[in-house]
Formats: C-alpha cells, sequence, structure tokens
DNA sequence: GGAGGTATGTTCGGTAACGTACACAAATTA
DNA sequence: TAATTTGTGTACGTTACCGAACATACCTCC
C-alpha cells in the first residue's frame, strides 16, 4: 500500500444552504434503511480528501469503500500510452468500490478526487458483510451500480458521437450536480485528461461559452453563469443519465442523519 | 409486447468440433453450482434466435432473461438522430438481462441478435428469485455484471482513442472469441452502425486487413485467416476485456450438462 | 437471361480535432 | 522586485473521419 493521504477527523463540519445548516450527506448513505444505518454507521470514518488523492490504482485490492459528502471523484482509464479518459464521476449521489460486492474486488480504472472534501468510508470487509445480508441495503447498491453502468456507457457514447464543446457541457453540469454551489475547482489541462481531449480543445470550446456568457473562468476557477443555457447546449447525453439516476434512486431529498 | 419472433424447440443440436460432438452450452449457466442448476434447468426454454431480431427496446420491461449458446447478441444505443453505437457484445460467456437483477428492470439501450443462433431463456421472476437466493449464483450473475461493466467502460475508452481500423479488429476478436469457427455472416453496414462509423470507414478498413491477408469476406462473410496477426493490430482494449473475463470468470473449460 | 436489390469500392470536398510551437499573463517563489 | 512556474490564448499545417455521390459487382428471383 502506498502511504496513506488521508486526515480522519472526528466529526464532519456542517454547511450551509440559505438559512439552514445541513450535515454533509451521502445520499445512498442517506436512503438505507434505519436499522442498516444504524448497524453500519459506527463502523463510517469521515476522512478529508485532496484533490489528486489516488483512491484506487487500476488493478490495486481495494481496501476501502468510500461514500463521497462534499469530494468529487472520477475514475479514470489510463492508456498505455499514457493518456487518460475518465469513465465515470461520483459524488455525494453515489459510491467508490462497486467492484467489493460485485466481486471482482478491483478493476482495471484508477480512481482519483476531483474536487477536494469529505467522504465517508468503510472497510471492504464490513461492506461486504452488508451486502450479503441480501435485503434492501443490497438492492440499493445494486441500483446504484446500474445507474453507474449508465453513465459509463453514456459516455463512450457521447465520446463517439459528440464534440468536444457538447462534452464539456455534460461534463461540467454532471459535475455541478455534485457539488454545492455553481463553481468548480478544475484546470482546463484536466479537464482536458478527463475528457481525452487536447488541452487546446477544451480552451477553445471553454473560450466560447465564456464570451457567449455561460460561464466564467480564470486559472483553475470555473463558475456556471447561466446553467440552463449549458443544459440548452449540452448533447441527449447529459439527460440521458440524469433521468436514469432519478429512475434508479429517486430520493434526492435532503434527510441529515 | 411486438410479434415473439422465437421458435421453441424441445431439444438443442449438438454440433461438432474435430470428432467429438458437444451440446451447445452457455458458460454461465455451465458454472452454476450443479444444485442450482437443477433447480433451474426446468424452466429454461431454447429459443431460436434470427439476425436481427430485437429482444430489448430501450426503456421496455424485460420480460426474459437470454443465455446465448450459438447465438451472439450487441447491447446497442441509439442517437435521437437515428445513429447507433454498440455498447457490449454478448455471446455463449454471458447473458443478457442484468438490468433485472441489478434492480432497473430495463436499460436505456436495445439488444438486437447480431449473429443468429440459439439461446437459453428464462423468464424474468425466475431468475430474479434465483438471484435473491444469494450464494455462488448470485456471486457469479454478479461477477458477470462486472466484467460486462469492463466491456462497456473499454468500448468508451476505445471510440475515444483508438481508429477506425484498430476497432474493427477489436470488434472482430471479440465476435471471434464469441463464435464457433472463424467466420462471421456480418455486412460492413451493420457493422460501421455497431462501431458508430461511416460504412465507407469499415470499407477501408477492412479492405487494408484484406490486402494485408488477415481476413477475407464477401458480401456479408467474413473469415478470418490471420488471427494471431488481427491481435498484433488491435488496440490495447481488446486485450484488457479478454484479460478481464478471464479473471472474473475463470471456467471456460466445456463440460455439457 | 434479364431485372432489381444488395454489398462493396472509390472519389472528393469539408471539417473537427490533432500535434506542435510559441506568446502572454497571473500566481508563486526567490 | 525579479525569476520561475502555472494556466490560458493563438496560430499553423496535418490527419482521420465525415457526408454525399456515384460506380461496380454479386446475388436472387422472375
Amino acid at each position: 500500500m502506498g502511504p496513506l493521504l488521508l486526515n480522519i477527523e472526528e466529526l464532519a463540519p456542517t454547511y450551509t444552504k440559505g438559512n439552514m445548516t445541513f450535515l454533509p450527506l451521502n445520499h445512498l448513505l442517506n436512503a438505507l434503511p434505519i436499522s442498516d444505518y444504524e448497524r453500519i454507521k459506527p463502523k463510517l470514518e469521515i476522512v478529508t480528501l485532496n484533490m489528486g488523492d489516488v483512491l484506487y490504482e487500476s488493478g490495486d485490492q481495494m481496501r476501502h469503500a468510500y461514500f463521497p459528502t462534499t469530494a468529487i471523484m472520477s475514475l479514470l482509464y489510463i492508456l498505455e500510452d499514457g493518456s487518460s479518459v475518465e469513465i465515470a464521476v461520483v459524488g455525494n449521489e453515489g459510491m467508490l468500490g462497486i467492484a467489493l460486492f460485485m466481486g471482482g474486488h478491483t478493476t482495471p480504472s484508477r480512481a482519483i478526487v476531483r474536487c477536494k472534501g469529505q467522504a465517508y468510508r468503510l472497510k471492504a470487509n464490513n461492506l461486504l458483510e452488508e451486502f450479503q445480508l441480501g435485503g434492501q441495503t443490497q438492492n440499493l447498491l445494486l441500483r446504484y451500480t446500474q445507474a453507474l453502468i449508465t453513465q459509463m456507457t453514456q459516455t463512450g457514447v457521447c465520446n463517439r458521437h459528440h464534440s468536444v464543446e457538447q462534452q464539456l457541457c455534460r461534463w461540467l453540469l454532471l459535475s455541478l450536480d455534485r457539488v454545492q454551489g455553481n463553481s468548480l475547482d478544475m484546470t482546463q489541462d484536466l479537464i482536458a485528461s478527463m475528457l481525452g481531449v487536447r488541452r487546446e480543445g477544451v480552451t477553445e470550446a471553454a473560450g466560447k461559452l465564456q464570451r457567449d456568457g455561460l460561464i466564467q473562468y480564470s486559472r483553475g476557477h470555473i463558475k456556471v453563469i447561466d446553467r440552463s443555457r449549458l443544459e440548452q447546449n449540452v448533447c441527449e447525453c447529459y439527460q440521458v443519465v440524469k433521468t436514469e439516476f432519478a429512475r434508479l434512486l429517486p430520493f434526492c431529498n435532503e434527510r441529515p442523519h
């Protein structure tokens, strides 16, 4: 194992939205039946993750599952020539480590932290025990996995058929859906490595979106100004993924636990 | 439901290989524990499928799972403009209908018969009952699903980074692995719609492979002459998928049941 | 044997994205 | 303040693939 880059803290900090205060929330954990959640709860750790942290390397045996609250993770495939593509985004709607209960315990992809923040963490065998009880928790994890499959395949479709600009819009919207607020910390170079295109291609597409007033950015900070026009610009892929998540995981009402 | 295009037969025909005779085989069914298989066996139907048959339409509630023996199926995503991409191939190493036990009962993709042949068919609720018993059958189905995920994501990677010729090689090899013999019945037009490229692109790539002596084809019949050189030409994506299938489903020894 | 359909071959202009190279400006460090 | 690093802008020729159009050859069925 490599060096562990995580700081384990006792309590999750709260965040505010309007005049309300919430605990950071993971929708999957939050949707568990109370009894199941109570059983898992003492085994959860809270970890603080920094951008760039590698949670799984391709082929690594996974030791933990992660349930992001404020962090966002990316699943990446790294090609032999060193270039890369993002396979899926995971935020507080989901989890990292499905291969643990799917049976492989590893995948040929890398998981990195794309936006710093916090996540709940659960040891591999604890997740597995819970999964193997069957019942609603198993059911929920499998439904999430199917939603993730849709995201993965739709990303592949998008790679084949849509322009860099459309893909950038999709990427921005999928990211925005997984973050509080309307801004992201991300350089164009990193976005390029996720979309699997040249940095200059992203510069050009982002420049156009900025000139048209959809976004603003400077040196690694992107702010979405006009989300609705972003949604007009995006290809169908975004909505397919979003609809499928809503169908399979219809519980995005906030219930702090 | 649309018209049912299947002929249900009482017995599966045998096929020969050298001087041996085998029953057509589905590796997943074949790898089930005997006791589980005996329970499922009376519920299996054998169906004969013709090229082009649509097994699931995007969004359809799935009524059966299919376990191909000699048939090959494709999962396709159809875009709004009518163009399409293949998401995955399924042959006698796997099954169609994972959404049944994953919980969604449908997916935003279409399943068609790509090469005519036979398959075992199981009613949705029968599959579900078996899955929910947990144990080895569940385990097996989930491992297959993870292998399928790898195939899907790797197809997406390939869409982004590799040439039509490389993709054609990958497509041929993945297909060949799922078929008896070394030839396929498939027009270039159909291959193009699977790869999500123009028919002319396939003509050009296939022409090159033919001139170089790797394959021979004419009017919908493709014969692989030199498989090893096909493997030299293919991108890394093929091997990634193949390795992952071998790791997760290490049972391709033939045991007729 | 002829007709019509179907699979493949070829051409040509257009374009999106590529690879490379370099300029510039903001941020960070010395 | 100067030097360096980092993020973005721009320009260039090149390439792979696209869209469309048309030619050719084979198969099937009257």
